[in-house]
DNA sequence: CGAAAACGTTGGCTGGACCAACGTTGGTAG
DNA sequence: CTACCAACGTTGGTCCAGCCAACGTTTTCG
């Protein structure tokens, strides 16, 4: 932008997109790691993880509170209902939904899911005071924030 | 682990790897629409700015440099190169090695490319103070230094 | 000298994120 | 009541980033 900038570094090192990848992929690396041991990926947690918090919703609501593609749901869903971790019944109330619920053994799941991801938070967040982890989480909630209702 | 826990929600909207997660897919489609303009992706991105930054290198080392795959950098070195961007040169000093340097074309278009991404960066954080952004990077870069000598 | 390592390259695979299209169902404006 | 439009689930496809195994060549080291 400013062609006076006397060039300054710019810094591939220093540029917050490229510490958040950098950081996003080796969080990724270490839920990956813990999902394994689950025989589960990314979007079946999240998927566990909003049905055990916020309970029962049709596959679009689902969707809009995991940041998942309608399209992307049904493949996870449909995952998840063969291991029996969750039931898919039509919506008496609207036709064109179909309500997903948890079972008992995927609220188990959803539980033991926790306990792995927070093992990996401690993990991926051991060099920072309990302090600065809930600075860093606080800046990237307002980041987040700001970007999802600008 | 802790049964004795009370259960805390554990809320995936307050997890770290959530919001890092969240955060960075944010940062890289803001990224990808800069980087669309000049018709590159992000791994051409990465090694321009590394060229442009450290000089050139043998393709393993820029991989290295980049956090690219050996295999990552032939084809996007490929891309480069085959638009005059950058040059492919046998290192005679060791005849396994290929030094990759940037041409005049491509010393500019890392230079655009370096506009761009700081436009991305001051939209990307733009609900952050100064001080705020700095704290950020801050706490990011001591994550990612401890793991990476962990 | 011989083994081990590094290099460039090919080819392949995964996971996450998207998008377009379709038929069905629901709501709503005329 | 009839159109029309919006939302839903579903199929099928694309793209990028990241990773891994294998090979032949070249270099280094024991």
């Amino acid at each position: 932008m400013d062609a006076t900038a006397p060039q300054s570094p710019a810094g591939l090192r220093t540029t917050a997109s490229w510490l958040l990848n950098q950081a996003a992929a080796h969080a990724g690396r270490l839920a990956s790691a813990g999902f394994a041991a689950h025989d589960l990926r990314g979007y079946h947690f999240r998927l566990l993880a909003s049905l055990a918090e916020d309970g029962p919703a049709s596959q679009a609501a689902l969707g809009r509170r995991c940041g998942i593609d309608r399209s992307d749901v049904v493949a996870a869903i449909n995952d998840l209902a063969g291991r029996g971790l969750v039931v898919r019944a039509p919506d008496p109330a609207d036709r064109r939904r179909n309500v997903i619920s948890l079972t008992a053994a995927g609220a188990d799941e959803a539980h033991r899911m926790a306990d792995t991801v927070a093992r990996v938070q401690d993990d991926l967040l051991a060099p920072l005071s309990s302090a600065e982890r809930a600075q860093l989480i606080r800046l990237l909630t307002r980041l987040l924030e700001h970007h999802h209702n600008n």
